[in-house]
DNA sequence: TTGACATTCAAACACCTGTTTGAAATATCT
DNA sequence: AGATATTTCAAACAGGTGTTTGAATGTCAA
């Protein structure tokens, strides 16, 4: 018996082969702009492979893409090294941790996570799919985690707000990595060196919750106690 | 003497409204997915207009790209309202105010501001003449308002980090648009009523300031006074 | 009016890119 | 080995897209 085209777990080669190129490529330019040609070449497979094993080249992306949110959540969960016993901190790290690795890992390890990431910007079918399966589960990770940091004083509003602020300075150095290395190009970004980056962006964002916390106290009570309230100026039209 | 394609000044009636209908287009779609004919339709005019009035695709984006630099910069300062006599709050607050405000601006304004947050994602031949006109004033500016806040005893490299902490908060609005209204359509984005999100990113970004100041004057002195440093877990391998 | 120039237009062109095709090569099973 | 199914391949196809072309139209000064 000799694989066909719906059993994947036959011994194609090529098949196989053709998965890894369109990581490299479409990881590299995107869904839309990696060339069908470019990828069979990279896999050193014809011009039709393509479309025998996997119908067209969407096919070959929603195979991809799978792949891509199953390897992504085993390879780096966003709560490695929590246990029930662990603090809300010690939470909190392992998620800006896990998803800076996702995105900045060496090599060939961070073609899924950039995948992901291009997906977020530039939307394809596959949109649906990857906010069910990655972004709702990230989402309720963090909002689970920033309720035990902020405490019930703060209202959802601002914890939502918050998980947003934390999201998005991660994925920043994921969608504007052009700029970052243009801007300064020792900047080791994708070393895999993540450690720096993940204390900083815990420490900064502790520090902003922090100060929501003491803020949202302060409205419990009368006034603030010494939290420096944001500054109020005419605003413009 | 009739308008020469060299000679922008001239009454264009075409020229503009390839201009305009190019704002639009490209806003939406992103340069590369942009279709000349499109653009051309949307602006009443012919095929060739596009090629006859600008030479080609790519001249037509130049031009576009100028006038969105220079209309950004003076629509949306980042340091309006503010004085020789302001504080570094108010300085901050007036920074994230206008830079959300070009991203999220409601209806044509906001063209501009949405096109460069795309260079910055799928740079184009525009790319360096971005980062000069837009990307490094920006960073300066910002640098500079938090040299004041963090003072001197923070190292430059913490600064420079926090910098893009802030930054990625404010862009990600702009990039993950898709995905954040598919996380929530009631959310309200685009609709000009950019304060509620300014305050949130001003008091959440200044909790981190004086979070990495109280850090780094705890480490001039011997010990942390009360603000909690980051916990340590055993790092992944 | 006439000539010169700028502008518009429909049509065609040239190139790129995903896809199909039908035959050849290879593998698998009886 | 022979039969059958699977896979590969070069070539062509089909649709889209930026661009060019050459004629037609409009504009304005001499």
């Amino acid at each position: 018996m000799a694989p066909t085209k719906d059993n994947p777990t036959a011994q194609a080669g090529t098949r196989d082969a053709l998965l890894e190129a369109a990581a490299e490529v479409i990881a590299e330019a995107g869904f839309r702009s990696a060339r069908v040609r470019d990828i069979c070449e990279r896999a050193g497979a014809n011009v039709a492979a393509v479309n025998y094993h996997f119908g067209d080249k969407e096919g070959l992306y929603a195979a991809l893409i799978q792949s891509a949110f199953d390897q992504i959540v085993a390879r780096f969960p966003l709560d490695a090294g929590v246990t029930r016993s662990s603090t809300p901190e010690e939470r909190f790290l392992s998620f800006v941790r896990g998803y800076l690795q996702r995105i900045l890992a060496a090599g060939a390890e961070c073609r899924h996570g950039r995948i992901i990431m291009r997906e977020m910007i530039e939307p394809t079918s596959a949109l649906d799919l990857m906010v069910e399966r990655v972004v709702k589960p990230t989402s309720l990770l963090l909002d689970d985690i920033l309720k035990q940091l902020l405490g019930p004083s703060v209202p959802e509003t601002s914890r939502r707000q918050t998980g947003l602020s934390i999201i998005g300075q991660i994925v920043f150095y994921a969608h504007c990595r052009p700029v970052l290395q243009r801007m300064n190009p020792d900047f080791k970004l994708g070393q895999g060196d993540v450690e720096p980056l993940v204390a900083h962006v815990v420490e900064f964002s502790l520090g902003g919750i922090r100060a929501l916390k003491d803020a949202g106290r302060s409205v419990k009570r009368k006034r603030a106690p010494s939290g420096r309230s944001i500054p109020i100026i005419r605003r413009r039209t």
